[in-house]
DNA sequence: TGCACATATGATCATGCGTTCAGATGACCA
DNA sequence: TGGTCATCTGAACGCATGATCATATGTGCA
């Protein structure tokens, strides 16, 4: 035992997440670990797209992109629904979209901290 | 254009990120895709653990559970402080705190529904 | 001061992942 | 029904990332 025990009262009394879940929840972050993919997601919180102009918005081939779109469908990050001939896509549920918001929240934080008096809506 | 128009009204009118931001939220997504780092995090959540503490939890060495721990710690995603000879690493902000959360309660939900019936702290 | 413990670092190697290309599937339209 | 558009799929290549080993730094204690 190297420091006795030092956990200071639980904070918040969290539940000890499953293995299980750890598992999947690394393979879903690993799907947002992607520039091109965070793009797909980002044009995609302002409603559905299909697949051409998301390609377009992420700077990425069709092929590329319907790649990626398989992979966030797979792990329930997106969703998809047939209109004619096109496949509209869309953020699978508020968590997600939750999740985006934070996380942008928190590079925003920490960029503002690094450089103060840099807002990062900065013309 | 292919799709029109769709957007159906922004849902929440989010601000477009800024590329910068998504570069750097990849890459802090990136360090979350990986279930030893992950486990590291879930184990700070219930408070402060020296590396040695959370190289056991995480069942990998030392060094490895260092190289992570830098990694995470580049990113703001941990804090270190000294303390003797050993080095206490916690959860850099609430944002992170609150992002492991959501996460999780994602993957949860999935699950959820992939397997009805079945909780997650499943005995 | 010298030893032992805790952590950090650097280099190397194997593996996974994203991209691309070529071709297949499926839906609309004339 | 043939042609075209939008999307999907499979295979191969190149790069980045994670793991490991050996070693360095740094702290406390006798």
């Amino acid at each position: 035992m190297r420091s006795d025990d030092h956990s200071p009262a639980p904070e918040d009394a969290k539940p000890p997440p499953v293995p299980e879940d750890l598992a999947e929840l690394a393979s879903v972050f690993g799907l947002l670990s992607d520039p091109g993919r965070l793009r797909l997601l980002a044009a995609l919180r302002e409603g559905e797209r299909c697949v051409g102009d998301l390609a377009a918005v992420a700077g990425a081939s069709d092929s590329a992109t319907s790649h990626h779109l398989r992979l966030l469908r797979a792990h329930r990050v997106v969703q998809a629904r047939r209109r004619g001939r096109m496949v509209l896509y869309r953020i699978a549920d508020a968590h997600v979209r939750l999740l985006l918001d934070v996380a942008l929240a928190h590079v925003g934080h920490a960029r503002a901290i690094a450089n103060p008096g840099r807002e990062s809506r900065s013309a």
